[in-house]
DNA sequence: TATTGTTATACTCTATAACTATA
DNA sequence: TATAGTTATAGAGTATAACAATA
């Protein structure tokens, strides 16, 4: 008989629990929550974009970014510039933005490296291979 | 130069987001939230647990689950034992408690299945040893 | 008429602290 | 004194709808 299967999401939670308590405590050591990383690192990816595409792609919302926006510009992370379309906002980061968010994304990894010091080389590469696969299939749906 | 390395909880987002859809609409469907699909889903295991049990392994709190086994209860899908410390509840869930569970579950390996299928069986044992090794590195500490 | 950003509002979720009954 | 369950409350997080400016 074949062992019960459990549901994947509950496979993945207590893994999900420890990253996200990696990432708030990198965040929050220079007074940021994850979202606001989070919107940094989107940011900081190069193509402009405006507010409610970094939303999206965070599967946050355009509301709930303003206040986050109002921060990260009140410390002059980033910049709300206007654009072509003088509705909508370009995003850029500042470079103290972009410095910031590599140094919060340097601490997340020394804290992901500790997990993924437990796999050697070719599950670790196993790991991110089926997760980008399995997102590629996502995307186009 | 290596291709910038972003966080593993941001390569996850969008798989981990899609699973909670397919969790939340499988337990909507019979007019539960996923926390109460859960809830059934650790009670089913086997061995005996109170209140305060279950709700630490699914990362709940103690608080939290009583409306929750409030509603399971009044329903007949699970029921509050006394045992032989009267201060705690044990749990046990009926059968048309494990029968809905069982429900539940396979409505979520189908969504679940879409996503795996674009995985060879290779790359799916990979995939789960990967996440079981991190998982048991976790619990060590 | 539709869209971007914004604001207001209500609703849900969660964390904390107290209370009760047992131990 | 400590623990299991319960309840109350406040705070954070989130969803929905409306509004002004622009397209």
């Amino acid at each position: 008989m074949a062992a019960a299967r459990s549901d994947l999401l509950a496979t993945l939670a207590p893994l999900t629990r420890a990253l996200r308590r990696i990432e708030d405590a990198a965040a929050a050591d220079v007074g940021l929550t994850m979202w606001q990383y989070a919107i940094l690192a989107v940011v900081g990816e190069g193509d402009q974009q405006n507010q409610a595409e970094v939303a999206a792609r965070l599967g946050y919302s355009k509301n709930r970014i303003v206040a986050d926006l109002d921060l990260l510009e009140r410390r002059s992370l980033l910049i709300r510039q206007p654009g072509s379309d003088r509705r909508a906002n370009l995003l850029r980061a500042t470079p103290a933005g972009s410095q910031l968010e590599r140094r919060i994304r340097e601490e997340i990894h020394r804290g992901e490296d500790e997990l993924l010091a437990t796999l050697d080389p070719q599950q670790r590469a196993a790991l991110l291979a089926a997760i980008r696969i399995m997102t590629n299939a996502l995307q186009e749906h």
